[in-house]
DNA sequence: CTGCAATGTATTAATGTTAGAACAATCAAC
DNA sequence: GTTGATTGTTCTAACATTAATACATTGCAG
């Protein structure tokens, strides 16, 4: 689906990436647009980057300009500079992102032959936000539990999970919530669901997001709400994940 | 599944979401948030913002700063602003974001009950670009069919898909590639879809997609990226969609 | 009319961004 | 060694962003 490392995959870091007409900074798009590549692995671990002049001419910027964007990459760690040889990728990397089904529970990461490690940030009882307590129809002062979760891949954060559950109570173990699955949770806590809905949109990171997923503040994340039932009809749990889409993708397959 | 206009919601905007460490301005951080909060209803037509001095407290900013996301906001038109009374909403404003089903083909809009049309934004035979012409296997100088459309809604751009098709030719007229759907497309060219497989994921906007859709370059889309596959699993057409989720979101139901 | 709240205008200042230019230091190829 | 490419350093300059402060103008409630 992509290719890796092949210079031809360069020639789409144009011009036409960035704004001069935008508020931002020239040097932060272009961070923006170097550290993706490299990140996903469009210019490869190991291999050279553009030089000062070539990017400022390809991208039609100063050199101080072209400049201060391979020093952000250098102090973020993602390439070394050397005086007379250039600019080098140093890049722990990562293999091909996560593409997960995109299936009704989705809580079947297992299956993908990745080990993935769930890591529970918060975990607290407290009031609902204004615009669940109606879609839950519960009392403005009811406590629920409200999880913060996020899942890595080797080390490197992938996922972010904000949920609201209100049977689960206080006594569950930390332990419990990162190595048990969440309809494992469900079911230790007697609620069956019979129905979800799920939907798929696009945010941009806020700043606590940014700082757990390790990206810049307003990076596009892969948004998923998930609303799950019992058979009553009953709300039982929000989720709310966030997704790296450099790291991870929603995979659909269909025969027609 | 969301509030409009409570004046409880209007608590979700807080300090949070803006990032003082961002190279990005701080009037454009806020003027996003204020954006996105007027277009998707959650502060309602025709209510007042909140005054500069409000802005400034509640996200601590100066009133230098507050007054310019105003100033720009009113420049967008999304605002007016009366001196002695405040700042007000004026939005011609959209109703209920549109949630698709994500069936299988999703090419099936209409029966959302609600009116979209398409546009041809560009119409060419083209080479296939470098990350292109693996996966379909042909001559890098084969020249396939390049279409860039645009979905939209009440006059309002939502979708933007650009798709490459190997089997379609010169002949098809424009209308047609607007009136008729892509399957009824596909027939008419002898194209039997047997597979498809699609990857969700997100992405800022390009300026020429910013432009498209009426947004600020960088505002994170959903992406959607479709390969067509025919009975003997060769790719007969590939797409890329890309939504503005304020007014557009995927949705998945399941019984469990 | 008075007082308050809101926007409009102006000034000063610190800091950040972008550009252009010149020169130094390092490395590799010849 | 010489040459060219590359990064490192140091200037100047223009402009944008952000803040703090003060005051003017308008609308409204009392």
């Amino acid at each position: 689906m992509r290719t890796r490392g092949g210079t031809a995959a360069l020639a789409l870091l144009n011009r036409e990436l960035i704004d001069t007409q935008s508020p931002s900074p020239l040097y932060f798009q272009l961070f923006t647009v170097l550290n993706d590549a490299i990140s996903r692995g469009v210019i490869a671990n190991g291999s050279r980057m553009p030089s000062e002049k070539e990017i400022s001419d390809r991208f039609e910027v100063s050199r101080i300009t072209a400049r201060r964007t391979l020093a952000e990459l250098a102090a973020k760690g993602l390439v070394v500079r050397h005086r007379g040889k250039g600019t080098f990728v140093q890049h722990a990397y990562q293999p091909d992102p996560i593409v997960a089904p995109l299936s009704s529970m989705m809580e079947s990461l297992g299956h993908m032959g990745r080990d993935t490690t769930v890591t529970l940030l918060s975990k607290r009882m407290d009031t609902l936000p204004a615009d669940l307590q109606e879609v839950f129809a519960l009392a403005a002062d009811a406590r629920v539990c409200h999880l913060v979760r996020m899942r890595s891949d080797g080390g490197r954060a992938f996922g972010h999970y904000v949920s609201w559950t209100p049977r689960f109570d206080a006594s569950t173990a930390r332990k419990d919530f990162e190595a048990r699955s969440r309809m494992e949770l469900f079911k230790a806590h007697g609620i069956k669901i019979a129905r979800v809905e799920q939907y798929l949109s696009a945010e941009g990171a806020s700043p606590e997001i940014a700082r757990a997923l390790d990206v810049t503040t307003g990076k596009p994340l892969l948004k998923l709400v998930r609303f799950s039932y019992d058979a009553n009809g009953r709300l039982q749990d929000h989720l709310t994940a966030r997704y790296n889409s450099d790291l991870f993708s929603y995979k659909m397959e269909a025969e027609v």
